[in-house]
DNA sequence: GCCAACGTTGGC
DNA sequence: GCCAACGTTGGC
């Protein structure tokens, strides 16, 4: 049984189409505590929702799928990344991240709006207001209703 | 562009 | 260890 994500993107940055095209691609410059802590219990072969966030609409676009767990993320001590920070090293790293595969592409965005309109998902983090985490867990129940309604 | 909510920093 | 100030996220 794989374990199922949640992981936010903006498009501007990193968009379901860039992966499409690269087919997979490191998951880079995650720069908040617990979600670092949630990428370092990642598997192989777990599912990710990819959400755009910071858009118009903002939502899920896709599916994802952990290829490489956790290993050092070496923008964060090149000082010439927008993710440099001078507090990690490569002998003491701080930030971490996974690799990702391209899984599939919805054909419409599931919005955010469209989301908080159902009762099921009332208890994900990403519906509750004042949310920021960038990586979070979905259960298996809420899984497969969100992709029931997203390919209704 | 605004601003609420949140996480982090740093003075004490 | 507290908490005010600050910076960032992210929806709208």
């Amino acid at each position: 049984m794989p374990n199922y994500w949640l992981m936010k993107s903006e498009p501007d940055a990193f968009s379901i189409d860039d992966l499409k095209k690269m087919q997979r691609s490191p998951w880079d410059g995650v720069r908040n505590y617990q979600a670092r802590n949630f990428m370092q219990t990642m598997k192989e072969g777990d599912l990710v929702f990819f959400y755009h966030s910071s858009c118009t609409p903002a939502g899920i676009v896709g599916v994802a799928t952990v290829s490489k767990e956790a290993y050092p993320d070496h923008t964060s001590w090149d000082p010439s990344s927008a993710y440099y920070d001078p507090k990690s090293t490569p002998e003491k790293p701080r930030w971490f991240m996974v690799d990702v595969e391209f899984t599939e592409k919805w054909p419409a965005i599931l919005t955010l709006a469209e989301l908080k309109l159902h009762p099921e998902l009332a208890d994900m983090l990403l519906t509750k207001k004042g949310n920021r985490l960038s990586v979070m867990p979905i259960t298996a129940d809420e899984w497969e209703y969100i992709n029931l309604i997203a390919k209704k």
